[in-house]
DNA sequence: ACATGGTTTGACCAGATGGTATAACATGTT
DNA sequence: AACATGTTATACCATCTGGTCAAACCATGT
């Protein structure tokens, strides 16, 4: 660990890691302390108790999460690149932060009061309302076939999402090597875009 | 806990039950033998240890998913009528079996181990095998468009299965009530199924 | 009645774990 | 120097938890 910063940002950094490895019960302050360069009891002076850290430390990877994902798409984007940058962004973010986003989806699910908390403080429509307000556009107006946004957002996202989020039971299930399985996740984008763009579009070349 | 079956079964029962609730560390051998209506002890007798019942568990659960999912697709169904049996029976068993299947997304996830070795037990082809083959003709024969069978499969998975996994986090990020979003996941069926078809199939009517 | 073998359990244990008390250490202020 | 304040670490504690043991229980056969 890195002990030019400071011992409480130290401390999240290793939390965070940790956490994301261990689920919470699994994790022990032991070794979250000894990650961070410092002992336990110095842990337990800048986070009260474990539950205190753990909720602190969710905040902090879920905003640096949104964060993340609120997309570059524009206004003057056309529909092909929306749909292309959706796609792109989600892929991008999940892979990078397969961890934590798997975290977020396992442990939450068992500590709801927490995730409620924290999405109480934020700005939710902030990142799907634009995309949502979108779709809505361009279906009245007739370029893209007669769906609910939110079902085509799901369908984009999952489709995404999916396959990086269940790989080690893909993998297995699909009989692939990880050379193999990296390879085809590799590839998917522009499969994915191509296959949306082809359910959704009304005029097709 | 129905106390006319034989206590191994219940035992299993119980355990499925509370490892899917709490996880692997999260869950104690004490209310596993509570649930079971049975002494801590009487449950070391049966399974010896925690890692030995949570192995036992977990195949079991794998293998009666399985026997789920083997789908009653025949060689004579349409390629429409494969991917609408598809799609209905991933969501069928994923919405029946939620929290067992999310389970093992995500226990499994950090017992890569204990994974391995169940798939390792199985035939895994017969549970997708024909489905890629039958994909593959089709592709072949030009009914449908030049897709890869694995990520035709993917997305088809992905679009059924995501949003009833990823409820917790949807249901707050799209700021839908309990209610509404069971109304959502309810008439995604036929949506996703015809999402497919729009996409794939080479003559639209 | 007795023996036998599987089943069940209350009591217990060793180790781990979250958390704390207490004192030492550092740094700056008066 | 003396004091105040913020930080760190050693030693410790209460509790929990997986696991064990010896004794009791129960069914069946002889």
């Amino acid at each position: 660990m890195d002990s030019k910063i400071g011992a409480e940002e130290r401390i999240m950094q290793a939390a965070i890691a940790v956490f994301c490895l261990r689920g919470y019960d699994g994790a022990r302050m032991q070794e979250i302390a000894d990650s961070a360069d410092i002992s336990k009891a110095s842990l337990h002076y800048y986070f009260r108790s474990k539950e205190n850290l753990f909720r602190k430390t969710v905040r902090e990877l879920f905003s640096s999460i949104i964060r993340n994902i609120r997309s570059r798409i524009s206004e003057d984007d056309s529909i092909e690149e929306v749909i292309g940058k959706l796609v792109n962004g989600y892929v991008d973010m999940f892979t990078a932060h397969r961890r934590q986003a798997f975290y977020f989806l396992t442990e939450l699910m068992k500590h709801e009061e927490v995730l409620s908390e924290i999405m109480a403080g934020l700005d939710t429509s902030a990142f799907t309302g634009g995309i949502l307000e979108r779709f809505r556009k361009e279906r009245e107006a007739g370029t893209i076939i007669d769906i609910e946004p939110v079902d085509l957002l799901i369908n984009i996202i999952g489709m995404s999402v999916f396959p990086i989020m269940a790989e080690p039971m893909l993998k297995r299930a699909l009989n692939l090597s990880e050379a193999e399985f990296s390879n085809l996740l590799a590839k998917r984008k522009p499969i994915v875009i191509n296959f949306v763009l082809a359910a959704v579009l009304r005029d097709k070349p």
